[in-house]
DNA sequence: CGCCCATGCACAATCGATGTAGCAATCTGA
DNA sequence: TCAGATTGCTACATCGATTGTGCATGGGCG
């Protein structure tokens, strides 16, 4: 202990009262040994047989004093951190936003703390985010609709980092995603019913827009819009789709070559996200009030506002609660292989305000806690999901 | 070292490469010792006089063996850890999402990793979070929009750490803020001069809907809401209105209370936040869409997804990349006392996209690390900015 | 030739918390 | 009464990186 002392009279002649406070100083206060000061403090004292009352004296001491434990050296020590990551293309969007918010209140629940970090859907971002992450110890990941998430396994499984994939499937690891195809189904047909008629047979048409071919979401709703038009019109929809990329500006300018080339807005469109929508937008806003005047858009993605937009918009609202309640299912359990778990969306009609993942959490302060009740209502919605 | 080789021939044994590689591991497959090795991987190298040969050789192997910082080692001797630490109120939500955005860019472009955290508004909660963070030893951290943002200085006072208010202002440290008068005074105005006429007075006029009372931008915004009402109206304008919280559910209520109140929707509503615009939507979506023919809402927050609803909807946007810029001017300074920085909202007319904060990393892969030009850019806007 | 300094690197202490091993004192039971 | 168990606590090594100090070696200079 004499070295210790020494030290502490160094710091405290350097930094008056800056420093926090240690069990070192804990121990010199209560005349107790730092491993006992420790053991108080950590809860592992009755196992390791510290007397009650010491212990209670100590945390007595401890709280008095403001002592929190330095992270840094316990993370060091037991390797692990208490952290829990998780990587998202992008903060500025509702989709990913619920998620970190979901994940956050989850996270918090289990006494950790989230550090949630986004990529811009750089594969290189994600690969450094990723090596970032684990240089700070973070003992489980969530990958969120990352480019390419084997490549982000491999590097967690050389350092033996649980993972789980979200909303885009890897084949490295286990995956809950959302079940695009029904879901782009169910959008698709709604489109298809509620679409105005029209004697030009050229807006006539649903077309889709938006998304990356490359990307696995944007190919299964690609696959069930044609599957649907096929059906229901008996028609091939390969000349009806313009999806570029997830860049708005993508969107913007695809709309309005289809619009040039189609002669007006075709009554239909399936909009492939939110991202790709506000990219539609910015070319709608060129456009005069009466041109909405008789078309439907379909958007798959929610956003309370784009619901009440001044022509009828049909959304499809992901199931975050529960993409993330089941990926923290598979994180704490030991799940082998890469199994992929499907979550059912949920079809949004025009104006209509679904209850948001936001209600949770919003409800109020401390309302957050509320695991169970959120699962509770989770699973009224659409207990169905496959696994494959 | 004998002491080091006996452990990691102990610990070799138990996980067989599972865990990371160290500079003790480095050390022996280049000879040389682990400071030296500490010196080429941490950039010290020259001014520990290592041979540049030698740091090259380390740098190669270090590459090779795929080694990487343990942040937790170096954050727990250094007493610093790279981690940059933001409390918000929510992730969900436009405004702060677009913060946590921007604010990631800044930190990543200085080679230091983002820890955002939300607290739902809950004091307990915003402090128990800034002792996590401090338990971590962010090196500096950003609180916006706390609902008691001086008990959170005293905190990090306490350990000395640099930190700023953002879009709330406190006493206790610089603050960083909306200019919310200005841009209340400018919504309202647009409002009134757009606003439908009625021949029913109570119909007739522009009411406020939204935010909590207590809170300084919300005062702030009604306050300059009283004195347009008074110099163009020459009227009191207390009764106009409806200030319980931010919950959205609330100002569904507050809402649904005024149209029952004054017999119809009002032609003029200035609604506080994004958040109290999806409770007034709530309630929006009871009513028959013959119900929106004459009324213009003006909403103090800018989604672009709002901006086209099907009635006109004038907003504010506040201007994120200014906020956030300024407020890292601030932390990297040695700013003294708690002076109060603030920065022009702008205004966005009905349907309108403006230039989002997303913009400027969505625009592509690696962009976001422009921080000339979106600086450059924010000049352009408004920049008078006034301290008080 | 011998002193001094620059060069290149190694040693060991250190950050704060954890946990194994073990010591001393008290208690138990035959 | 005394071996053996139990209780209550301390000592010390350890996690991985950083850094002040200091030891060799070799060159320059008088």
């Amino acid at each position: 202990m004499q070295r210790r002392l020494a030290t502490k009279s160094k710091m405290s002649s350097k930094r008056p009262s800056a420093g926090k406070t240690t069990i070192y100083d804990i121990a010199r206060s209560t005349g107790a040994s730092p491993s006992t000061v420790s053991a108080a403090l950590s809860g592992t004292w009755r196992s390791r047989r510290i007397k009650e009352s010491t212990a209670l004296e100590i945390q007595r001491l401890a709280e008095e004093q403001g002592y929190t434990t330095n992270m840094q050296a316990r993370g060091l020590r037991k390797a692990r951190s208490g952290l829990v990551g998780m990587v998202l293309p992008a903060h500025f969007n509702r989709f990913f936003s619920s998620m970190s918010q979901i994940f956050e209140s989850h996270v918090r629940a289990r006494g950790m703390c989230p550090v949630v970090v986004s990529t811009l859907r750089d594969p290189a971002e994600e690969r450094r985010t990723v090596e970032t992450l684990i240089s700070y110890a973070v003992d489980s990941l969530f990958i969120v609709g990352a480019t390419d998430p084997d490549s982000l396994s491999d590097i967690c499984a050389a350092v033996n980092l649980k993972h789980v994939n979200v909303d885009l499937p890897g084949r490295k690891a286990p995956s809950v995603i959302s079940n695009n195809y029904n879901g782009a189904r169910q959008l698709t047909r709604e489109i298809l019913t509620s679409m105005p008629r029209s004697s030009d047979p050229l807006r006539a048409k649903a077309y889709f827009i938006g998304g990356a071919q490359w990307d696995f979401a944007t190919a299964e709703r690609i696959r069930a819009f044609k599957d649907v038009i096929a059906e229901e019109r008996g028609e091939n929809a390969d000349d009806l789709i313009r999806a570029r990329s997830y860049n708005p500006d993508a969107s913007a300018t695809d709309v309005r070559e289809l619009c040039e080339q189609v002669g007006g807005l075709p009554t239909g469109l399936f909009i492939n996200s939110a991202f790709a929508f506000e990219g539609v937008l910015k070319y709608f806003s060129t456009l005069p009030p009466e041109a909405f005047n008789n078309i439907v858009v379909g958007c798959y993605d929610y956003d309370p506002f784009a619901s009440f937009m001044h022509f009828p918009v049909i959304m499809v609202r992901q199931n975050v609660d529960r993409l993330i309640a089941e990926a923290f299912r598979i994180i704490e359990s030991d799940v082998h292989g890469a199994p992929c778990l499907q979550i059912e969306p949920e079809l949004i009609r025009p104006r209509t305000l679904s209850d948001s993942p936001g209600e949770t959490f919003r409800a109020g302060p401390g309302s957050e806690r509320g695991e169970g009740s959120r699962k509770t209502r989770a699973k009224k919605h659409k207990p169905r999901e496959e696994a494959r």
